[in-house]
RNA sequence: GUGGUUGUAGUUCAGUUGGUUAGAACGCUUGAUUGUGGUUCAAGAGGUCGCCGGUUCAAGUCCGGUCUUCCACCCCA
């Protein structure tokens, strides 16, 4: 016999998780659709060269391959067998791969139909992605994301709406506490010429995104691999405070270098904290100048929320991307937007016990009988019922009243309608409601106002 | 990819320095109750101790490998 197992990293969905996590995508639907996004849907392969070079080197690692179909090996001569290292022959015998994220998948699809899409394009999207990543507290290697983008506008607007997102969407779901980080590439890159570091900006955005992880000493040392002691002790007097406000934007720009880059940074967060005021919105966001996100393809504005005390990193991420189009030949498109984890909510919301919905079956009648007779009048009587919309369960089996009581009660279906002999010739049912244990009977053409 | 950690009944877990027939709770089945669930009581079923190999008179227990779980790093939702 073989083993019931599952791949590493990925789970089941029982159906008292689903109805959780259809909680936490309904509840993100809704919000997509007042604001204008429209669903779409991606295959869960694409081509590898649609993936590779996307997010990394790191992100080229933790993509899934799929194996060419039929002789994978036919094109692969025994010298490269040998000498080949696994990357170089990964790409000779697979060409397709699992999607690694959303946004990338939906660039292409915007390049593929650029035809018949009207720009600006607001889409939402709700798929599994999945990274070959080793698995660890609120971290799978196949996880549901949650996306929303706009694409065809550099607009202000469109980051502004996302905002307004992340405050619906937090509040809908029993968040109290929640932080929406906020900040902006080019302000890293004013950042990178001020302090003479632009000569390696990933390795900066990526040491001081580690801040509020390991400190600024922590950052300090791993920054002296790549960059000069008077680089780093100027980026401290920016950056020791990492997050700043928006009066601190004024003194933030006096003391970087003016450069293209900050004007524009300065620009968009200017419009997008005035917009703030003017709607008085109420959003718990910072501006945190340690904020700076790994994927490659953010140009503008990034976002990333987090749920303090949850002891799981962030539950959503996003940015402005301004030429993600332009690899697959479609040139100057900028686009923004964010995505959710569901399943790293999913976990925040657990660990606060913010699943607080009582426990309920669909379906709201169980038809219990004694013998094949009574079992087809159940039969007819639930088709009847069905007809008035009701959701009703016949026991499929011919079993002890008993037993078919204790099914009803575990499955936590509120009502119980029995029939035998003395129902069928009475043209009646026991009504019973399983919450306080009292029974009724009802002639059988009423029981459907009754339960209604 | 690096380091650590975990695995015993359906589930959560005990199991002494290696030593008879591997336990508990909950769950499950049956009965008390042949037309009535939840509570109670009684009885019962259920384990190749993750897998493979090694040490030993003897392995759930020690050793090696492997898979798995969880955690940290890298990176990220």
């Amino acid at each position: 016999m073989q083993k019931a197992a599952l791949p590493k990293g990925t789970r089941d969905f029982a159906p008292d998780v689903m109805r959780r996590r259809n909680f936490i995508t309904d509840t993100i639907i809704h919000v997509y659709k007042k604001f204008g996004f429209q669903p779409i849907e991606t295959p869960a392969m694409e081509n590898l060269s649609t993936l590779l070079g996307k997010y990394g080197d790191e992100g080229d690692k933790l993509l899934f391959k799929i194996l060419n179909s039929g002789d994978f090996l036919k094109k692969v001569s025994p010298e490269e067998l040998n000498d080949a290292d696994a990357n170089s022959l990964g790409l000779k015998i697979a060409e397709k791969g699992l999607r690694y994220d959303l946004t990338i998948p939906f660039a292409r699809f915007v390049v593929q139909h650029r035809n018949d899409i009207l720009f600006p394009f607001r889409r939402y999207q709700i798929q599994p992605v999945w990274r070959a990543d080793r698995p660890q507290k609120g971290r799978y290697r196949e996880f549901w994301q949650c996306d929303a983008d706009v694409i065809g506008t550099d607009s202000m607007i469109a980051e502004i709406d996302l905002i307004q997102i992340y405050s619906e969407v937090f509040d809908a779901l029993g968040f109290d506490d929640y932080v929406l980080k906020i900040n902006h590439r080019k302000l890293l890159e004013a950042v990178a010429i001020t302090c003479e570091m632009d000569s390696n900006f990933r390795h900066l955005t990526v040491c001081i995104d580690k801040l509020d992880k390991i400190g600024w000493e922590g950052v300090e040392t791993e920054l002296a691999t790549e960059f000069s002691h008077p680089s780093i002790e100027k980026l401290k007097t920016i950056l020791i405070n990492g997050k700043i406000t928006t009066e601190f934007l004024n003194d933030l720009s006096a003391k970087l270098t003016a450069s293209p880059s900050l004007d524009q940074a300065l620009k968009d967060l200017r419009e997008i904290l005035g917009f703030i005021s003017d709607i008085q919105l109420d959003v718990n966001m910072e501006l945190d100048l340690s904020l700076a996100r790994g994927l490659d393809y953010y140009t503008g504005c990034i976002f990333e929320a987090i749920i303090p005390e949850s002891g799981i990193g962030s539950v959503s991420g996003g940015g402005r991307y301004d030429d993600l189009t332009g690899v697959f030949g479609m040139n100057d498109v900028s686009g923004v937007g964010i995505s959710f984890g569901i399943d790293r909510l999913y976990d925040v919301m657990e660990h606060f016990g913010l699943f607080n919905e009582l426990e309920s079956s669909p379906v709201k009648l169980l038809l219990a009988h004694f013998d094949e007779k009574s079992r087809s009048a159940c039969v007819k009587l639930a088709r009847e019922l069905r007809s008035m919309d009701i959701s009703v369960q016949v026991y499929p089996d011919v079993k002890k009243i008993k037993k078919q009581l204790d099914y009803a009660n575990k499955n936590h279906i509120p009502f119980v309608g029995v029939i035998g002999e003395d129902e069928i010739a009475a043209g009646s049912v026991q009504l019973k409601n399983m919450r306080n244990g009292e029974q009724v009977s009802v002639s059988q053409s009423k029981i459907g106002e009754a339960l209604l």
